[in-house]
DNA sequence: ATTTGACTTAGAGTAAACTCTAACGAATAT
DNA sequence: ATATTCGTTAGAGTTTACTCTAAGTCAAAT
């Protein structure tokens, strides 16, 4: 078990982002007999998670519906799995978005640095 | 020549946020005779590029900044060089995290479309 | 015994990026 | 002539996701 500052120090987050994430009931940690918040495994393991998709732009509301489902239980399967589908597309367009301006930008950035060389070479005459 | 409307609808944002962007200088159109906006072509092509580098993450202070080095003229290219590198690079890292959530999707779903089969055949029996 | 450090809470404050409102002006449509 | 449409401005309001503050509890270290 993890108190909340190893937590935020294992996934690079603060703890006050943690303490919101619980406000916001996307990771509910048990707690010892002093209140204090422990984390167990799979607690890391779902706030990992949790971090890939925020991290690929899913909004926090869409978190929380993910974990809520996940809370009602089996019969959410259907619902769980559409959203997590959604969440692919969103991925793929992502992914295509970058490309394009991945290509964009190094066309860019090598137009520049002629440019730069160039004027380089001029000054030296 | 374009006028607020016309770009709204062409580039897909609001009038109201085309105005933000003026005020936040990055971009600046013409006007006519009755002080209302005019977008050239050359303006258009910018807003072209600023939706890229905003849909890839870019903060609008970044934008901005990249917006007043090209005002300041020719002295500035090695800046705005570097400012293209690091969002390049910012681009990659994006990359790579997209590329590994989708494979950590592709799997869930799979696992969930399995389950979701498996209840079926069971309901059947 | 007291200080230090880590934790607790409720709730206030912040930054970014819009998004909207109100009050007005000009041009076109009926 | 008046109503509608499209534009203008300054500035207020909203949403998201934190981020911080204040006041307090508790246990270990000096």
């Amino acid at each position: 078990m993890y108190t909340i500052s190893e937590v935020a120090k294992l996934l690079d987050v603060s703890t006050h982002t943690l303490r919101y994430y619980e406000k916001e009931n996307i990771i509910i940690p048990d707690r010892n007999e002093n209140k204090e918040r422990l984390y167990s495994d799979m607690h890391l393991k779902w706030l990992k998670f949790v971090m890939k998709l925020k991290q690929t732009q899913m909004p926090i509301a869409k978190i929380r519906e993910y974990a809520r489902l996940f809370e009602e239980g089996e019969h959410t399967t259907q619902a769980r799995l559409e959203l997590l589908e959604n969440h692919l597309l969103s991925i793929q367009n992502q992914l295509e978005t970058l490309a394009s301006t991945e290509k964009m930008l190094e066309e860019k950035i090598n137009k520049y640095r002629e440019f730069i060389n160039q004027s380089k070479s001029e000054t030296v005459k």
